[in-house]
RNA sequence: GGCGGUGUAGCUCAGUUGGCUAGAGCAUGCGGUUCAUACCCGCAGUGUCAGUGGUUCGAUUCCACUCACCGCCA
């Protein structure tokens, strides 16, 4: 039989964050389909690493006062311990700091500069600097602010290296209109196209400005722009170019998997660059969504971001994983609760598939003396339904696995597990052993136990754990995350198979208790608050700058479409102002009417749905968004008054 | 503004090329069972299938428009 070969990958992890629940869930679809895969019989190349270069990263080391590559070192692990933490199978886990990761960028940049899709232009537009960004002039209106960090952008003219993107327009098109499976789910294809359609520009791919990267060779002023060389780390990995016989091996196979917010380089920058290279573009990339956490959007300056070490702690790294691949469609967004964690543990993993388990241990301990009957007795029609559903639920299985449709998959399996709990009723197995009838208990009973096998096996790539003790507890030998799907046959349990029952795989949360420990740990996280971003050192007279007065409130009212928005008419002494202010989920207009605040009165006026606004107040908010205080003075002095 | 998508049971969603009484899981109510993790099994539901109009013998499914929300546009 001839080797196949398949090459998945998450993207490298940009280290100037720690890991949360959307690096995990990248990651862990990645392992499931590497595990899919291998269970299928494919020699399986997973890759995934840290993107360490780049602007940021620079600047967060100089703010610890430590070099970059201490930074990086340190951090990194914080990766690579989460995925031994989820039993994460990678097979490899790369650094773009690693001097292998390094060489091959210098040289795919030299060989494309020597074919002349590399050339030296120059790089006009607007820069955001803590954010390395140039943003399109339809994106920054005309205040010229970070649409992603509100500060202000510069207009900078750099002296840049160009790939020359332009020129693989249509070679690309070509190629996905003959591989419209190459980019899921479709809704993002469509999106790709169009966006090619609309035509290529090349792509800046060096920096001045920048000294933390891989320096350009025979340039050294320049450094590679992070994205061209992070991509590179895809190749590095397969082992060009000096390993021919890898590339050819796993490079027609990769699959890479990602976000949907990095499609634009994995669909296009990448292709075309590969293309470049007379090497083909991804078989697939995948783009998953987002989750947002308890119904909002998840960020550091919420404080919501969910630790997927503290998950996996709290609820088991198999329980965790299993939420994640089943509860949306890979590729749509969701959102993550640990209410909805509870209540797949309890409804899916406890009462179905857990007791599944149990109560045929129990059955097989009190009346076959512990062992799994073996080919023995009357196979009736019912059996035989219920091995039929087996079979073709491995089937569909399959075929949902290879779409990564792993809600579907998993949706597959528990209908079997419902079914096969459904039997227990319909066959009465206490009865048949209370009654003495082993010509009937002992195929039920064997039904149960192959029903078990098959769905361990089919389960394995979300849970290894949870296969295995399914495993052992039926006291069947072997790893189920090792065996082959395709060989997985109805009927081959070994004869004198003995069962050990153990702890049940999933204990039942009680809801109760669960919400009195939430609730004490959210008050422990609400006690040391994060404490975000710190800005840099001001002076004195940086400070004088900025007019801040004693205003009374004399009106408020609701800007319209806006959910958020007050305008709030001031009494400043020396004059009356409008100013607008998102406080509205906080304070009623009767609790603000009447109240002294503080105000900047030198901030450049600003329109927020249509008012202009000339000012703003000041007010203390909690990392997490969820409550909010005024600034006040603590007796009444006149509107107007100066705060120094 | 351009292109694309979504709107179905209390919640999360499935509904193939238009056709039997519109489905699943969770949650709710009632009944059964006792091997089992107060579990499992059965039954019961409720739906102007976003709205309006059209094509058709027949529309959740096709067409047009309206409303709401979302994605992409370096």
């Amino acid at each position: 039989m001839p080797a196949k070969f398949f090459y998945i990958t998450t993207p490298i992890y940009y280290v100037n964050d720690v890991p949360h629940i959307g690096h995990a869930y990248t990651t862990i679809a990645a392992d499931v389909m590497a595990r899919y895969k291998r269970m299928r019989g494919f020699d399986v190349m997973f890759a995934t690493g840290t993107d360490e270069h780049g602007q940021k990263i620079q600047q967060a080391a100089e703010k610890r006062d430590m070099t970059a590559q201490q930074l990086v070192d340190s951090v990194m692990v914080n990766f690579k311990n989460l995925w031994k933490e989820l039993e994460i199978t990678n097979t490899d886990f790369i650094r773009t700091t690693e001097a292998r990761h390094e060489r091959v960028v210098q040289y795919i940049f030299s060989r494309l500069m020597e074919q002349g899709d590399i050339y030296k232009g120059s790089y006009k537009g607007w820069y955001c600097v803590p954010c390395e960004t140039y943003f399109p002039e339809s994106q920054i209106g005309g205040e010229k602010l970070c649409p992603d960090c509100g500060r202000p952008l510069q207009n900078m003219t750099e002296e840049s290296y160009f790939f020359r993107m332009s020129k693989y327009e249509r070679p690309l098109l070509d190629y996905y209109e003959k591989n419209p499976g190459a980019i899921l789910p479709q809704s993002r294809y469509n999106e790709v196209l169009s966006f090619i359609r609309s035509g290529l520009r090349d792509q800046s791919i060096s920096r001045t400005s920048v000294s933390w990267g891989v320096p350009l060779p025979g340039d050294e002023r320049h450094v590679i722009y992070v994205w061209f060389d992070a991509l590179i780390n895809y190749l590095t990995v397969c082992g060009y170019p000096h390993n021919g016989e890898l590339v050819e091996k796993y490079w027609p196979t990769v699959n890479h998997i990602m976000a949907k917010d990095i499609i634009r380089f994995h669909c296009i920058v990448w292709p075309a660059m590969l293309l470049a290279l007379g090497l083909n573009p991804p078989a697939t990339v995948f783009s998953h969504g987002w989750w947002t956490v308890e119904g909002e959007k998840m960020s550091k300056s919420r404080g919501n971001v969910v630790d997927p070490f503290e998950m996996a702690a709290l609820y088991g790294v198999d329980a965790f994983r299993y939420f994640l691949m089943r509860e949306i469609p890979f590729g749509s967004d969701g959102d993550f609760s640990e209410r909805a964690l509870v209540g797949r543990i309890n409804s899916d993993l406890a009462n179905d598939q857990g007791n599944l388990l149990n109560r045929t241990l129990q059955m097989i301990d009190n009346f076959t003396g512990g062992v799994v009957p073996f080919n023995s007795g009357t196979v009736e029609d019912l059996d035989r339904e219920i091995r039929t559903m087996a079979l073709a639920t491995l089937d569909s299985y399959r075929a949902r696995m290879d779409s990564y449709a792993f809600d579907e998959a998993l949706k597959e399996i528990w209908t079997l597990i419902r079914r096969a709990n459904k039997y227990i009723d319909e066959t009465m197995p206490w009865k048949l052993g209370k009654e003495g009838n082993l010509e009937r208990l002992e195929p039920v009973l064997n039904t149960l136990c192959e029903t078990l096998r098959f769905t361990a096996a089919m389960v394995s790539p979300f849970m290894p754990g949870t296969a295995r003790k399914i495993f052992d507890q039926l006291g069947l030998s072997g790893d189920p995350t090792e065996l082959l799907l395709d060989e997985l046959e109805w009927g081959k349990i070994p004869e004198g198979c003995r069962v050990s029952k153990k702890a049940v795989l999933f204990p039942r949360i009680d809801l109760k208790e669960w919400e009195k420990k939430k609730a004490e740990r959210d008050a422990r996280k609400g006690a040391t608050p994060d404490p975000g971003d710190h800005e840099d050192e001001v002076s004195i007279d940086d400070f004088k700058k900025i007019e801040l007065r004693v205003a009374r409130v004399v009106k408020v009212e609701a800007v319209p479409k806006a959910d958020k928005l007050y305008r709030m008419d001031l009494d400043l002494g020396y004059e009356r102002r409008t100013i607008v202010s998102g406080i509205r989920e906080f304070r009623a207009p009767e609790d603000l009417e009447g109240r002294q605040i503080i105000v900047i009165c030198n901030l450049k006026p600003a329109s927020l749905r249509g008012v202009v606004s000339n000012g703003m107040l000041l007010a203390a908010e909690t990392s997490d968004g969820k409550s909010l205080a005024l600034l006040t003075v603590d007796q009444e002095i006149a509107p107007g008054s100066r705060v120094h």
